[in-house]
DNA sequence: AGAATTAATGCACTTCCGTTGCATACTTAA
DNA sequence: TTAAGTATGCAACGGAAGTGCATTAATTCT
């Protein structure tokens, strides 16, 4: 806890109480988390103070807002050094019809494409649906 | 106009006024169209028939629906002999942050991907952003 | 044609998610 | 310790999607 602690102060937030078991609770998941998810494990919490700290880890490249399909905001850690920002750290989501849940493939990057003529692209969102690993064994 | 009502018959869509004049509508744009778009063109109509007729005809694969992660449904007229299920007819959308279009880039398509282990996809969404051709020559 | 059936439209209302305003509590820096 | 800045809690708003139901229009059947 003490090493979260540390890692968002090195992203400019502040560690408060909140922060720290929210941090924890998408460190300890697989899957992308929504507001609701995030609310449904803190029931005490307020809906509004769980919506600015996803806010402010996005902010701050602490986790990255992936938007799968389903029209509904979901947040993933970032990986270790990732920089939003840039291209080449986009990685392919993948969204399964059965168990609803999406999972980062950060391994997996978008490939480059050429566009026709005057399409200059600087982000690209890619997002593939069907059966995850866990529901295909079954 | 007889053909388009001739076409939305071979798709099993009755042709009311109401469906020619948004086929059209959809027909006459390069970009894809959101319901407020077709709402502010037909002021006299409402909303929940636009609605419905947009349903309809991506139920019946006449437009497709368009995720380009600005968090609004947008609709496009399909390919001449799109069948939208098939994964081989998907094709890249582009929107621009500039003009806030959405475009249909349809000869260009999502390229395969190897997969991890167990996963299995049978459907894919890729949008590309950036500037459109139209805004990136000004 | 006229009645019965089916489909489309209009209007009101709801739900869901995201977002903002503002008052209060807490933390940090002077 | 006081002041300034930040986080939190609570309430309310907004946009977009979707539903229920009555009304109107188009088909089909007799
Ligand atoms: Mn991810
Ligand atoms: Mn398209
Ligand atoms: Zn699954
Ligand atoms: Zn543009």
């Amino acid at each position: 806890m003490a090493q979260i602690e540390d890692f968002l102060e090195s992203k400019g937030v502040r560690p408060t109480a909140m922060r720290l078991l929210v941090f924890k609770y998408l460190a300890d998941r697989q899957a992308a988390a929504t507001l609701s998810d995030v609310e449904a494990s803190f029931s005490k919490a307020e809906r509004t103070t769980l919506y600015r700290t996803l806010k402010t880890f996005e902010e701050n490249s602490i986790v990255h807002q992936i938007d799968d399909g389903t029209g509904i905001s979901k947040y993933a850690l970032c990986e270790e050094g990732c920089n939003c920002d840039l291209e080449r750290h986009l990685h392919l989501h993948f969204h399964c019809n059965k168990c609803d849940e999406t999972v980062c493939l950060t391994d997996y990057k978008i490939p480059p494409l050429n566009l026709p003529k005057g399409f200059i692209a600087n982000d690209a969102n890619m997002v593939l649906k069907g059966i995850c690993d866990k529901c295909s064994q079954n």
